[in-house]
DNA sequence: TTGAAGCCTGGAGTAGGCTCCAGAGTCAAA
DNA sequence: TTTGACTCTGGAGCCTACTCCAGGCTTCAA
């Protein structure tokens, strides 16, 4: 099938398509006469294995180095296990961290409700890390 | 201060206050004879908000688009609370999205223990977005 | 035959937030 | 006086995952 089939079947983008080989993420297509690139069903494989692992968290980086061990065979479930929990202990990290911003957040938003509507002109917040109170100086939580 | 002192008062290396300055985040700082840059206190204070505004999630675009109306003063409580809030919507759809991420993950992870261990060849990952079933070709869920 | 759609290549651009560099001047301590 | 730390500027580079472009060839339907 010619780059076009090939991205209506994946939907992905011609371009990507062609960034993806670029980056050693595709084999080569084999091209025909017109050096049009040709690529089968196992270019179709590869290129939802690429999307399905992104949507895991996978960076491309990440997934190039993966893809040669696994044709190779010569990746066990032990290394796929660490691999996934790696990416889920990041995951619940990042995870984490967004947690703080919302208390944060949440806190700023909390002590702006309760104050007397001061004028806001030198503000400025300061924070510590894990669920930190906000002072929101000029605005200040008493 | 110099910009060394800044620096160091802040825990902001001096290439990004040099930047912060190109970008008009921070006041351009008045200059000793010699050419460098002295500031004062305020911008201690200044980059201490930009620091802390960044770890509410917002982009450093957003905050030099607040800066000057905060120092005008016509920035109304409202308009404060809108602007948190919509900060919270889009924290709580990226951790949402992380969360999906995460579910699928573990769906992978559990298929990859329950399963007899195959061998992974070419190796397919299938995913459907909410809470989706994972499977793996080669070493499939059955 | 014509025109549109699709394909090719190499290369540049995008966003966001820095980070690093060269080449030169300044300053303070030993 | 020398050394080393610090400062200056303008500009390039980094990272990720694309996306777009020009200029040119090929294919296909009308």
């Amino acid at each position: 099938m010619k780059i076009g089939e090939l991205a209506s079947a994946t939907n992905v983008s011609v371009d990507t398509l062609r960034y993806y080989e670029k980056q050693r993420l595709l084999e080569p297509a084999t091209r025909t006469d017109n050096g049009y690139r040709s690529f089968g069903e196992p270019h179709v494989a590869r290129v939802l294995f690429i999307r399905s692992a992104q949507a895991l968290g996978f960076s491309l980086a990440q997934i190039v180095e993966i893809i040669p061990r696994l044709a190779a065979g010569n990746f066990g479930r032990r290394e796929i296990e660490q691999q996934l929990s790696a990416k889920l202990g990041e995951i619940d990290a990042q995870i984490k961290k967004l947690q703080i911003v919302r208390a944060n957040l949440l806190n700023t938003f909390n002590a702006l409700n309760c104050d007397p509507g001061l004028p806001v002109s030198s503000a400025a917040v300061t924070l510590k890390q894990p669920g930190a109170r906000v002072r929101i100086k000029g605005l200040h939580a008493k």
